[in-house]
DNA sequence: TTAAATAATGATATGTTATAACATTTACAG
DNA sequence: CTGTAAATGTTATAACATATCATTATTTAA
């Protein structure tokens, strides 16, 4: 894994230029599946589309109302068998805590996040830190813990919203 | 909060004695409770002592249906609100990647456990490390971020499986 | 010591999140 | 083409959690 630390969106304020966004992480999402041999049909498409509308994490049943709404009927599974694709690529993320899904901002990157949750706001930001990687590994090694995945999601106010009270 | 790095139960490769392990965290409960002028009542209680049954995580609907067994129909509220009573006063953690709950083994002190859960065996063990603290609040801080909780579940395989294979 | 206030519990219903099971359709390699 | 595997459709249900209102128990304070 690489050694990086970084934001992916740290507090933009609200005034990102979305849309870019959306269709970067869209292209991304397409070269890496392309890449890998992996199929990113219409559907799955059009389900990582809606969990990136916004920086909020958001739950399956309102990507499954969404999909409702402009394609007719549509079952859970539909939806849960999307989310477990973009899961197992690593485009999107599932963030415990809220029982919900926001997008990777760089799924070409094996990795861990940290996930900082603003309780005021409902954004979600995802940050690397390395030393926090390697405090944790310490750890666990000197368990004899072997790790397969870990969650670490930190749930308090972002500083736009502690800025603006 | 008190500095501390500890591990609650690291793997005892289920060769302790649980029922001291038990008592020793009921009796603890009492002491606080009292102490706090909180009420452990005895359905509190009891929920407490189910959760601490082993040192696997348990589900709020486990707990129900031992509940109903012992004491005839009993409803989802009753074990919910037992179990945010445990919350509150630090008798147990909530696992979030399980929906589940364990004992706190040093409810005194105030704290934010990092939780190692076997894929294997489905145990979990709760420790403590200054250092992913440190570094964790370190990351949040230079982002401005005030963090109010943090959520920190590693999953993999726990020491007893992988020597036992 | 008793009435009022507060806290806890009981009971019913329902909301929310997720998966099992099986049928059908689509993509693509041979 | 056509057989196989992958993806999707469909129905039902499992698993987890809360809203609401009625009742009972405990504490407080007059």
């Amino acid at each position: 894994m690489k050694n990086f630390d970084t934001v992916s969106l740290s507090f933009s304020g609200g005034s990102h230029d979305h849309k870019h966004c959306v269709k970067t992480a869209l292209n991304d999402a397409e070269a890496l599946c392309s890449a890998r041999g992996a199929r990113l049909t219409d559907a799955r498409k059009r389900v990582l589309e809606l969990v990136w509308e916004s920086h909020h994490p958001v739950g399956a049943y309102d990507v499954l109302s969404k999909l409702s709404q402009e394609s007719g009927k549509t079952a859970p599974p539909t939806v849960y068998r999307a989310l477990d694709f973009l899961l197992e690529q690593g485009l999107i993320h599932r963030i415990e805590s809220l029982n919900a899904y926001v997008g990777c901002s760089h799924p070409s990157e094996e990795h861990s996040g940290v996930f900082l949750i603003c309780n005021n706001c409902g954004c979600a930001a995802e940050v690397h830190d390395s030393t926090i990687d390697q405090a944790i590994l310490k750890k666990t090694d000197s368990l004899g813990f072997k790790t397969d995945q870990r969650m670490l999601e930190v749930r308090g106010t972002c500083p736009d919203c502690h800025s603006t009270q």
